[in-house]
RNA sequence: GCGGGUGUAGUUCAAUGGUAGAACACUAGCCUUCCAAGCUAGACACGUGGGUUCGAUUCCCAUCACCCGCUCCA
């Protein structure tokens, strides 16, 4: 048993509906993919699963679903206008691109060159010729404004006043609505705010698959929480998040913790939760301490008061926030990275088989008659009633052990076949995706046997 | 962004300056009482654009996309 290379798990995803190249007819577009049917299943359910981690079976915490497109003060007072944008420039030798500011910050500390203006930088770096770190020469293109936050205009005249942005991360939409969240559902400091939505990010690198996309969905949860008490919830989440990722079926040993070292413009620490990925150590989560900068910047640019009053002291004060964001494409890829594996049946043949927890299985259960003249009427009676309560598929093409093969493939957990049997006592065969067992049980027990590998 | 590699069917591959073939997979039928069996039939591909040429999937150029490494980002 192994796990797939990246090139495999590509081909993979596309041969069975998981993941599709972006505008693919097209000739695509970089960086972008189309989550096929068992995909978008696979990923509602690992939303799902984290919708029941952190929504439903923890006290104070709610769900939102805010606006992609909000009021572009949002994103001057957050921070992501100032610190997103960054000054870009090539060498003209050696074609490499750099930052300005680290070209100058790197080779003196006499000035300051994240408070310098664009021409001051090109001016500074002109003066002291400072060389390509690549190259040793001193021959650059003009600086450029590179923003990591896509914009658009809206409205039918297109000019700078009306310019919007695609947002960079959900969590600004929960910061704004704190308040409207604790007034309707009347709940006091300590409690959570969820959101699963899709981000934009004008990414100069993108690539690994689909690990670095420009448009990419986070589950992103924030804790408002009183000062003095945010250094331990952010321990908790840290703790919490790797329960998560091992909830969901990662195991531990492809699991780590990173601290960052240099920190987010908003952020006092920060660490991610990092998998083992083909490629690497990739970042799969990130948790951080966003103190009061997030809320305090809020009420200075909307000029609305965001405190929080404490009925027991009668203090007023501004929450704390602890962060904890999770890449739902990146989760979705290390569990298929995870779960994923090459059996090998005899030298030289090998399938592939997904080990997906059941509650992850796009398809749950395969309906198969075993001999499709005899058994196909049953067997869509059976199938018609499941669908009541699972995602079931209904498969009579070939043999039976092809379509056992098949459900493996794509994850589906359980699969039941209809026989002679069925049609005399009503007693099918279940057989288990893992074990390879295979049980006979009455067709009246099969929807609490099947639900008792569901329950979270 | 740089360097390297690769683009032919869903997948893995082949051949060819005269418009492409296989295996597996897929579809239909037959057969079949439990792990990719067998028989018959069928559908499906030269990434895109330009150039050279009587003729290009093949040669050349550009472009797009993906993979690997670096860089970058966090």
């Amino acid at each position: 048993m192994r796990r797939l290379s990246m090139e495999k798990l590509v081909a993979f995803c596309n041969q069975y509906g998981f993941i599709f190249q972006g505008s693919e007819i097209y000739g695509g577009l970089a960086n972008t993919w189309d989550y096929g049917p068992l995909g978008t299943r696979l990923k509602n359910n690992i939303k799902d699963a984290w919708r029941y981690f952190f929504i439903q079976k923890r006290n104070h915490s709610y769900e939102i679903d805010s606006d992609i497109l909000m009021n572009p003060t949002v994103w001057e007072a957050s921070g992501h206008l100032a610190s997103f944008t960054d000054p870009l420039l090539d060498c003209k030798e050696c074609k490499t691109r750099h930052r300005a500011d680290n070209l100058i910050n790197d080779v003196t500390s006499d000035v300051n060159a994240d408070a310098m203006t664009q021409e001051e930088m090109l001016h500074y770096i002109t003066e002291h010729k400072i060389p390509c770190p690549k190259c040793g020469k001193s021959n650059y293109t003009d600086i450029r404004q590179f923003n990591l936050m896509f914009a658009t205009q809206r409205g039918v005249t297109q000019g700078n006043t009306n310019i919007i942005y695609l947002r960079p991360e959900n969590a600004q939409g929960e910061y704004v609505n704190y308040l409207n969240v604790m007034r309707t559902m009347r709940t006091k400091l300590p409690f959570s705010i969820g959101q699963i939505g899709k981000a934009f990010r004008n990414e100069i690198t993108p690539g690994n698959f689909t690990f670095r996309t420009i448009e990419f969905e986070q589950m992103e949860y924030q804790t408002f929480c009183k000062k003095g008490t945010d250094e331990e919830q952010y321990e908790y989440f840290k703790q919490y998040g790797t329960e998560f990722f091992e909830f969901i079926g990662l195991s531990k040993e492809h699991l780590r913790y990173h601290d960052h070292e240099k920190l987010a413009h908003y952020a006092k620490a920060a660490c991610d939760i990092e998998y083992l990925f083909p490629f690497g150590w990739g970042e799969i989560n990130g948790t951080h301490n966003r103190t009061d900068y997030d809320l305090s910047r809020h009420q200075q640019y909307s000029g609305k008061s965001l405190e929080y009053y404490e009925e027991q002291t009668g203090e007023r004060y501004i929450p704390y926030i602890v962060e904890s964001t999770y890449g739902l494409d990146r989760t979705f890829l290390a569990v298929m990275f995870e779960t994923l594996v090459e059996e090998e049946l005899e030298p030289g043949e090998s399938r592939q088989v997904m080990k997906l927890p059941a509650m992850l299985a796009p398809i749950k259960v395969n309906v198969l008659p075993l001999i499709k003249k005899r058994h196909s009427e049953k067997a869509m009676e059976l199938y018609q009633m499941l669908q009541k309560y699972f995602m079931v598929s209904y498969d009579d093409a070939g043999n039976i052990g092809k379509r056992y093969r098949r459900g493996d493939a794509i994850g589906t957990p359980y699969a039941i076949t209809i026989d002679d049997n069925t049609l005399d006592n009503d007693i099918v065969t279940l057989r288990d995706r893992d074990s390879m067992l295979q049980i006979n049980i009455p067709t009246g027990e099969l929807i609490s046997h099947i639900m008792k590998a569901l329950v979270y």
